[in-house]
DNA sequence: CGAGTACTTGAACCCATTCAACTTAGGTGG
DNA sequence: CCACCTAAGTTGAATGGGTTCAAGTACTCG
């Protein structure tokens, strides 16, 4: 259905992935790789698409090289759609309905820059998942760090002030990089906003004020922080 | 450490429990359950004890029996303790160490309620779930629970007017129970509040006002609702 | 270069917090 | 069993943070 919209790249070659060691594969033998059985494609997706929407069957689970992506959820009551993960590099994303028997997308996800991902077949991933305990240990892992990321959602967002509230997010969000490095930020304001439950004007202007206090920087895609003062202004003191 | 508080009622009979068809362990043969070699210990806390705190070596899982417990994270960034759970009967907690080498407890539990539990020791369970297909997809099941949970936190709390978030708890809390029942209910306002993002002040009105209207009824350590009218005020529609 | 979109900024309004006073409920000892 | 004491809940008034709406500015893409 969406696969009309998938630019397909060919067949990937997963022991040549520079990535390899982050995947669910990590751990196992080149050997063992070539006996899996598994086709992987790859698959490239510009800026401002969906991968899949909520309540779909889910077919495919992925693996997202690069670029960023958000899962936002349909709230059954109020209709409104809400952010509730960012992924990056790294990332696994559609794998929740591995050992349902009719696996349905609990999320929809949106691709917010052009990104590079691999596409797994579920079924095929609950086979191999059965047979090889390091996939499963592999996949359990993704299951704790999303309940992870969703938890640190709720603690750092969902409480303190606004300002408290983003800087703790553009921490969180640069963590992985050094101190000083062009961070990638494909987010536009009412995406943040909807992260964190704020209107979009406001984070426009809690961002400029960080900027006037020469906390954050801002270049196209990209941001540039002062880790240790957002550590600060997370915390409540200013 | 905690043992010593720990009211230990006995070795418990899985065989006659009448929650092992919720349980890890439903679908295995009474012959299955008695091969287990695994040692159920019995325990009963009163209201307010802490079971364990977050960062603490994680030995033992629980199989919540009765009672409420509410599960509660410390934030490195603002030190602010925050519930991000609720649990209730059936519901399995203190696992998340497994498959891990030297585990530790990410939250902090405490009951609200008088609570009955099975107390569980964590590196059988890592055995089991190894040789057990059943118990290991029901332990997936648990950790897809917990996700899905945090995630209706996200959505359903984290956005609208507070008298939304609220409707939208109740509803949901009340959710398991037939229409009209009186609905165990033991969190204290601040409970509420922290739960939420709310000041108790201010949950404290919204229920009063709730009351008012004849959405909620409050007696004791109980409530009853109106799901009906919680539905249309958590959709924001007044 | 022009059109549309995203972002910024200001001003008024509103919701929720804060703080404090008061009321109720629950528990203990006389 | 009542009087008292403490903790929890309720309610009011003032404050403040965030939203909303609208106008103006900067980008980006064709």
């Amino acid at each position: 259905m969406h696969s009309a919209s998938w630019n397909l790249t060919g067949q990937s070659d997963c022991q040549l992935c520079p990535m390899r060691q982050l995947s669910i594969f990590a751990g196992l033998t080149v050997q063992e790789l070539d006996n899996l059985g598994m086709t992987v494609q790859d698959i490239h997706l510009p800026a401002g698409e969906v991968l899949y929407h909520q309540g779909e069957s889910a077919r495919h689970a992925f693996t997202l090289r690069s670029g960023v992506i958000k899962l936002s959820l349909e709230s059954p009551l109020h209709g409104v759609e809400k952010i509730v993960r960012l992924l990056r590099h790294g990332d696994l994303l559609g794998f929740e309905g591995l050992n349902h028997a009719h696996p349905r997308y609990p999320h929809t996800a949106t691709t917010l820059d052009a990104a590079d991902l691999c596409l797994l077949d579920i079924s095929e991933l609950n086979r191999l998942s059965e047979d090889l305990p390091h996939v499963r240990r592999a996949l359990l892992e993704r299951w704790q760090r999303a309940l992870e990321e969703s938890e640190f959602h709720i603690v750092e967002v969902g409480a303190g002030k606004a300002d408290a509230c983003l800087a703790a997010f553009l921490y969180h969000w640069c963590g992985v990089f050094p101190d000083g490095a062009w961070v990638p930020f494909p987010m536009a304001r009412k995406e943040i906003a909807g992260y964190l439950g704020l209107s979009s004007a406001h984070v426009s202007r809690v961002m400029a004020d960080f900027k006037r206090h020469g906390y954050l920087r801002e270049s196209g895609q990209r941001i540039m922080v002062q880790r240790a003062s957002l550590r600060k202004i997370a915390s409540g003191m200013h």
